[in-house]
DNA sequence: TTGAAAGCGGTACCAA
DNA sequence: TTGGTACCGCTTTCAA
């Protein structure tokens, strides 16, 4: 049936103790020995089985860092609640989870708690963080470390992380493009698009997305305005406001960014309400509320509960199987949500 | 930390051996000591480590038995792949799957197949079968022989399965019309519903939810006809061009039905392509291609793939920790697709 | 009815 | 650099 460390230990002629430290390239063994040992256990399909790894690391459990920019950001409650819900399930398999939650995308307090985690004796890494060339080289040394880290949410370039686990923007925003165009065909579109922060790559990536489509379906648009809100409720609400006053064509809004929802609720109800057909990002309780009001045709979600869960999966997946190189990216579906889905 | 069986056995002062056999209420143990044991463990929440039972369970594993109506039904591939995943990693954990495909809905067919899955040593089972009498008592029987059984994706009313893994059917319909309520809200809506049996269960709770969703948005609807494509595309094809030629008025088709999508394009192809809004529901090759060919405007789907791999997981957590009574039943969302979910 | 012990797969320690 | 062994938590024989 499926092969063990002792199959491979009498086929070799070595004890199991020298398999198993072959296997784990502790460079306590032979470079023969030890080549010997891999080549077998290629052939033979070796899989090790997680519960005995389980049960025996269980003196010496395997903690997982997770570093998260949560504070004062609701959109991460759903992460986290897959983190923990992942962190229940796995726990009698040896994993530990433990949280490091910061405010903003500050690279000098992530490399700050990215250290922090690793003193704390983190054997792999969860981060989302942010797309810096200061972050990318810390990550490429605790790849030389042995310290596996994964992406959660947001990509960081060229760098050597194991994986991502995190949305398609670019195709969130054809979506949202797509559903405009069905909703709307017969019409002139003119849109105003409200991003947080024209920098941000996950809303630039949407905002692409929904120029790509509208031009691949030739609508008949115009992109009246690109106002940014700072991913805050007050600057989201003044830029909105200002700018459905300047453009009183507006009959369309995308909302690109999935914070400062509650600002731009403010400003369609101020600016007469029901005369725009609006789709924004994310779910979180704002949100959710807005739809039911009616003031949000439809929000284009991303699994936020899933990241959280798969991060934390995938991580001991990895230290329980692989333990090397790259796996494949998880990249969650862009989710439909209107008014029923909130019942 | 967490308690273990050693814990409980030293507090009590009998072997853990005895713990273990209370636990498991093999009934070789004395009343009195098996009270004792069980009102410890609640009261020190002991919670049995997988690892440690799998690792145990080696020798003698879990074997999990399906029964799916799969042939002929490209809907239950997901269904199967989401299986295949979740029997691959829980492999190592000590279950097995056995499964067992039929063609159609014959209760006698059924009750053989669940026999033979008990027969071949299955210590639980996850089916997908009919809403019957006979098979509500087989399941009831099933219940007090210890073989705890799941259903996927259609429900057997008022039986002692564990739990339900499938779909909200109810809510999938108003989804639809919320949909073409919002795409077409200055239109009338002219409505033909095209479903597999007027008798199925499923079906009949997806049209009436899509009915009492038209009624709530107050739309200005007429249902035109309500036709039956018996789940296959020659008949769906038939009864879809009739309808059509005796009702030119339709502008809105609701497919409720999976199976006979097929003939569902073929008739819309024949019938002017381009005149009606359509909206389909759950995903397999030909409706994707529909959709792609911008025949099919929506399609919302079931996630049949997590069905799959959540029936396996599910009774794997309840077969390596709780053992008795029911779990929560796990609805999987309503998604809405549309061509960019495809590309 | 109960206790003692073997064994599942893997890791880590100690001795050789 | 290796082999031998104890141990992780649990189930299941075999004896008592």
């Amino acid at each position: 049936m499926t092969v063990t460390l002792k199959d491979l230990s009498k086929a070799i002629g070595v004890s199991v103790g020298t398999v198993s430290r072959a296997l784990n390239d502790k460079s306590e063994v032979s470079a023969e020995t030890a080549r010997r040992v891999r080549q077998l256990a290629q052939d033979l399909g070796y899989v090790p089985n997680r519960a005995g790894r389980a049960l025996s690391a269980q003196k010496n459990l395997n903690t997982i860092g997770v570093l998260l920019p949560s504070i004062n950001g609701p959109f991460f409650d759903d992460i986290k609640q897959g983190i923990k819900e992942a962190e229940a399930e796995f726990k009698d398999l040896g994993i530990e989870v433990v949280l490091h939650e910061v405010e903003g995308w500050d690279v000098q307090e992530h490399l700050q708690h990215i250290q922090a985690l690793k003193d704390q004796g983190c054997k792999s890494l969860a981060l989302c963080t942010v797309d810096d060339e200061r972050i990318r080289e810390r990550i490429n040394e605790l790849e030389q470390e042995n310290i596996p880290t994964l992406l959660i949410n947001n990509k960081v370039q060229d760098c050597k992380n194991i994986c991502f686990v995190g949305p398609d923007y670019h195709r969130s925003g054809e979506i949202a493009a797509a559903l405009l165009h069905k909703s709307r065909f017969d019409q002139e579109l003119n849109i105003l698009v409200v991003v947080g922060l024209k920098s941000h790559h996950g809303h630039a990536a949407r905002v692409q997305g929904f120029i790509d489509e509208l031009e691949r379906r030739k609508s008949k648009y115009k992109i009246v305005d690109v106002v940014e809100g700072e991913d805050n409720d007050i600057t989201t609400q003044q830029v909105t406001m200002e700018a459905l006053r300047n453009h009183s064509e507006v009959n369309c809004i995308y909302m690109a960014s999935g914070s400062g929802v509650s600002g731009l609720g403010a400003a369609i109800i101020a600016e007469s309400l029901g005369r725009f057909f609006v789709i924004a990002c994310d779910e979180i309780y704002t949100t959710r509320e807005l739809v039911k009001s009616d003031i949000i045709d439809f929000v284009i979600c991303q699994e936020p509960r899933v990241q959280g869960y798969q991060a934390i999966k995938l991580l001991h997946d990895y230290l329980s199987k692989t333990r090397t190189g790259s796996i494949n990216d998880f990249i969650v579906g862009n989710i439909i949500k209107l008014k029923n889905h909130f019942e």
